[in-house]
DNA sequence: GGGCTAAGA
């Protein structure tokens, strides 16, 4: 079976041009088997006597699957000669000479080990995706192959067909096609882009299911929301055609918050004499393949959510695909045979609208935990602003992160990382959450603070589980949560974890509260691996148990607070003296509302606290706050302060010059409370003013 | 009164 690859034709030129060369771009498309293939050609050609083969994956199922398939075509036990390295899991050995991880899972190791020594081959697969941490390692690569001229080779490979730019980026290094096994598509445009892609979808898929023959149908749609109404439009219209006109058919959903048992079901075979018709978000564009496809229906849009690092909010946007990812979603019908695609808009759109390519997410990312890490690796010419990324992001981001860093003590004025930083660093949380933990070890809270991070890092735990119809009935039914005692999301998020705790981890309790079961087992399992970094690198003993039964006193969930309000020092904000908005401070004011689903109540004035910081501002019908933490403005005062004397220049310096010990001072100094008397009267002035025109307020009704 | 595209340590 394996035989019949392309790839393996042209093993006698890799090896010669690896040989010949230290990076190699490798271009090959769906179906070529380089993912399976160019480690085993390389081991079989003497490159794993001096180190590991290593294959990076963007996801971890693929991670894993490669791997698996790797091991039986070579006939050893998975874990042996051929391993996997992804979160919480580990399957290697002493023996392992051919490894998979996901990128993210090397970046981890390039901090303890920034050389990658036990590595000869890496090899960068999907390098065209674009992930934050591929387009991360392709700088760090860059570097690594002149240091290790002599003993390291890097591929990267990339299905899209623009090698150049890669090959570019890497002094011209060669580039190699590997043909791939895809059956030829037939693409069919709309002669106009259709005011409602739903209803046209719909009529599209009708179409194919009267008039064409057998094969199953996969319809490329922006979200859930789409997902759900296309499914019960399409099932309604199913039925009423009349019975033996055509086969039948079933209508299955897939997306991403999707229970796994529910997507697993689109890789059971349908009965004979059935279609399928697939609605899916971009989920089937590249992380899920789904066999049996011979139709593709594309909307030409997508979801993306995008920074602005100029206010510091996210928004989640229906935007316009690009061509690679249209030609992506018209791949998926030729998998098995040859297949169609119907594109709902017109050819002179795709070629002239349509960019070329998705803009790379490192341009579309708050990048304070990148900016962070590249500062954490000890390597003494990392200059951030001149870092040599493929397609590098704006000064503007890059500002923003220094900023963000700044305020949370992990840089210090000369942009010069600190201790702090270097702690946080080795964490696997967003700068935010991991001064947070920091803080919190410092307040002790540590035990509740890792709670509530490992809570955030899984954060669709708390969306109940939507089911048509039954939703209000459903909510009389589910048991009451707790409500943060008037704190805020994140003192909730602490209290439900606990809860749960003291429930012995029952699947059942989740099920019981509209939890879903993934996301707090993801939850216990993050604690746990936090908890492993902050035991090996605290010097004593750290209390990291849940409470169990005793409960959560004021002052714990103040400690947990002001923690939390050093941790989001750039993720502040002052509510309106006029309303319940919210205005942002440290960016360039955004107004807000605090989101619907966040626990925060009203006090019998009717008003919210004056200060909160945010987990996320996002923009979705409007701008919300995401999970917010009530905040005194005692603890906010330093930060106000700091960010009056914030000079960019400086922090975009890269500096060297300043001693750790001045650093250690300066963030002591800033957690103490005793940091409030050197605030500025201006502040207090403005700020006691205010509060005095909220109490003058008069309440409502 | 409103909402979760996708992925990762």
């Amino acid at each position: 079976m394996a035989i019949l690859l392309p790839i393996l034709q042209f093993e006698d030129k890799i090896i010669e041009t690896i040989e010949q060369n230290s990076v190699v771009v490798v271009i090959g498309e769906t179906g070529s088997g380089k993912s399976t293939q160019l480690s085993q050609i390389l081991h079989r050609n003497g490159y794993t006597k001096h180190g590991m083969v290593a294959v990076t994956q963007p996801r971890r199922v693929a991670a894993v699957s490669v791997a698996r398939r790797v091991a039986q075509e070579l006939e050893v036990q998975l874990g042996e000669e051929v391993g996997y390295a992804i979160r919480f899991e580990d399957r290697t050995s002493e023996r392992t000479c051919i490894k998979y991880l996901t990128d993210g899972v090397l970046l981890r190791e390039s901090l303890s080990d920034p050389e990658l020594n036990q590595y000869s081959v890496i090899i960068l697969d999907e390098a065209h995706e674009r992930s934050l941490n591929t387009d991360i390692l392709l700088g760090l690569m860059k570097r690594l192959v002149k240091i290790r001229q002599t003993n390291l080779k890097v591929l990267i490979t990339s299905a899209t067909l623009d090698g150049g730019k890669v090959s570019r980026f890497f002094q011209d290094c060669p580039v190699l096609n590997v043909p791939g096994k895809l059956f030829p598509v037939e693409i069919f445009y709309s002669s106009d882009r259709p005011t409602s892609y739903v209803e046209s979808s719909l009529k599209k898929a009708l179409d194919i299911h009267i008039r064409e023959p057998e094969g199953d149908v996969l319809i490329f749609m922006t979200g859930q929301d789409d997902i759900e109404k296309m499914v019960s439009k399409l099932e309604e219209k199913v039925q009423s055609l009349a019975e033996g006109s055509c086969m039948d058919a079933i209508i299955l959903p897939l997306h991403g918050s999707l229970p796994p048992e529910m997507q697993v079901r689109v890789f059971q075979p349908p009965p004979s004499n059935c279609r399928r018709f697939i609605v899916a978000t971009n989920i089937a564009e590249t992380s899920l393949t789904v066999d049996g496809v011979v139709y593709v229906i594309d909307s030409g849009f997508v979801k993306q959510r995008q920074y602005n690092p100029a206010t510091g909010m996210y928004s989640l946007d229906i935007v316009q695909i690009s061509r690679v990812q249209a030609d992506q979603r018209a791949g998926r019908a030729g998998r098995t045979c040859p297949g169609k695609c119907y594109r709902l808009y017109p050819s002179s759109i795709y070629r002239e609208e349509f960019p070329e390519v998705t803009v790379p997410e490192i341009q579309r990312s708050s990048l304070a935990g990148s900016v962070l890490y590249l500062k954490s690796l000890d390597v003494p010419d990392i200059d951030i602003l001149s870092f040599d990324f493929l397609d590098p992001p704006s000064r503007e981001s890059l500002e923003d992160a220094l900023r963000q860093l700044y305020l949370i003590d992990a840089i210090d004025g000369n942009g010069s990382i600190t201790r702090v930083g270097r702690a946080m660093a080795e964490l696997p949380l967003e700068p935010s959450l991991s001064r947070t933990l920091l803080e919190a070890n410092e307040n002790g809270c540590l035990s509740q603070a890792l709670t509530v991070v490992a809570m955030l890092s899984a954060e669709t735990s708390l969306l109940p589980s939507r089911s048509k119809g039954s939703e209000k009935k459903r909510k009389h039914d589910s048991l009451e949560l707790p409500d943060g005692s008037g704190w805020g999301d994140h003192i909730q998020m602490l209290q439900i974890y606990e809860k749960w705790d003291r429930a012995g981890y029952d699947r059942r309790w989740c099920t019981d509260h509209d939890l879903q079961v993934r996301g707090m087992m993801f939850t216990k399992d993050v604690r746990k691996q936090l908890c492993q970094i902050m035991q090996k690198t605290a010097k004593g003993s750290l209390d990291v148990r849940t409470s169990k039964g005793r409960k959560e006193t004021q002052q714990e969930y103040r400690n947990l607070r002001r923690s939390l309000c050093v941790g989001y020092a750039g993720q502040l904000a002052e509510r309106m003296v006029r309303h319940n908005g919210y205005r942002t401070l440290g960016f360039k004011a955004q107004l807000a509302q605090v989101h619907p689903l966040s626990v925060l109540k009203i006090d019998e004035d009717g008003l919210l606290p004056n200060y909160v910081v945010y987990h996320e501002l996002i923009a979705t019908s409007r701008p919300f706050l995401r999970n917010v933490c009530v905040v005194e403005m005692s603890w906010v005062m330093p930060i106000l302060k700091k960010l009056e004397n914030l000079d960019i220049n400086k922090l975009s310096s890269g500096g060297t010059s300043i001693p750790e010990a001045t650093v250690d001072g300066e963030v002591t100094d800033l957690s103490k409370e005793a940091a409030v008397a050197k605030a500025s009267d201006d502040h207090e002035s403005r700020i006691q003013a205010a509060r005095d025109r909220f109490l003058a307020r008069k309440p409502k009704k």
